[in-house]
DNA sequence: AAGGCCATCAACCGCACACTT
DNA sequence: AAAGTGTGCGGTTGATGGCCT
């Protein structure tokens, strides 16, 4: 027998509150507080409400000091710290930002944040290149679904983030460094997000055709090359042996760095390891496409600010 | 101009925990 | 100790508005 339910649901109203009912309840709590009974509050005063809904719209909406939108970059940075070391405990982290809720944190994180950060590392990828093709953010949002995983490149230099101010001690221990402001900080949370790094990758024995792989690559040589100089509009198509690799997000590649990214192979029963399509696929270059003549001025992915 | 798609956010739902009896 | 109940939390959904084609 399941447990009975809060409230009776063929009686309460659902949806968005009216300006009445917000009215009725947060004057009642204000003069009667909550009476430590939420289920009882809504027939005291006479609303169709679910108790719980009511307390909900108290703590999210109602209640005094709350704030809404306009998250800065310290309370991004605050909550980037909190979601690497405890992952999604809303209610901890919004102790932590006053007049802040755990709903309203948790919306900005899944909607806003995630995908800034997720910019913020792709725009300082496309920075590392010469010049690029002009990608919009409807290119960026196909190529992800394309992909099978999110590869990031190794991060050239940390991000230069303001330290936050220090927040109120938590109510438990935290592992480690918390700062955001770090390499591996930063590259723990992309991680967290779904983000792959070379040294994670799981190298291949045998490659299949038609599946979406990582490649990577330690450049070593004396010579600095770029896709962006060599590739065509939409990637391009590089021919080894009996196996044709596509890479649909070319990158600059520069001396000294370790990069990696995702591209789809095409044939065939080809036995190919790993380690051989990586030189042939990076250097040389495959040849210009004829009748490119160019990358079009760079538009921004994803703006950094709110 | 209209329809489709996408981002955002308020609100709901179900589960787990805490507290009481 | 066990059962019942209220509360809190996190995941998910649905409505809405704006943008794009």
């Amino acid at each position: 027998m399941g447990r009975a339910p809060c409230c009776d649901k063929a009686n309460v109203k659902k949806g968005p509150w009216s300006p009445e009912e917000d009215t009725k309840l947060k004057s009642y709590i204000e003069q009667h507080g909550t009476g430590g009974n939420w289920i009882a509050l809504p027939q005291k005063i006479g609303l169709k409400r679910c108790g719980k809904s009511c307390r909900l719209r108290w703590l999210n909406y109602l209640r005094p000091n709350i704030k809404h939108g306009g998250f800065s970059e310290e309370e991004d940075n605050i909550i980037c710290s909190l979601y690497i070391s405890i992952g999604s405990r809303w209610s901890i982290i919004a102790a932590q930002l006053p007049g802040r809720t755990d709903n309203d944190i948790k919306n900005y994180w899944n909607t806003r944040l995630k995908k800034k950060l997720l910019g913020k590392q792709r725009k300082d990828q496309q920075h590392t290149r010469r010049g690029s093709k002009q990608v919009t953010k409807r290119d960026i949002i196909n190529q992800d679904s394309a992909a099978a995983v999110t590869y990031w490149p190794e991060l050239p230099q940390p991000m230069h983030v303001p330290p936050p101010p220090p927040p109120p001690p938590l109510p438990f221990p935290i592992q480690g460094g918390q700062s955001f402001n770090d390499h591996a900080s930063l590259r723990r949370l992309l991680t967290k997000l779904g983000g792959r790094f070379s040294d994670d990758v799981i190298v291949p024995s045998v490659v299949q055709p038609n599946n979406q792989y990582c490649f990577e690559n330690n450049i070593s040589t004396t010579t600095t090359t770029t896709f962006d100089d060599v590739s065509m509009q939409n990637g391009f198509t590089a021919e080894f042996g009996e196996m044709v690799v596509s890479c649909n997000n070319p990158m600059r590649v520069d001396e000294g760095m370790m990069y990696g990214f995702y591209g789809t192979t095409s044939s065939s029963e080809s036995a190919a390891t790993w380690s051989d399509l990586i030189g042939p696929f990076i250097y040389p270059p495959p040849p210009m496409a004829a009748g490119f003549h160019g990358w079009e001025e760079e538009e921004p992915l994803m703006p950094l600010s709110t």
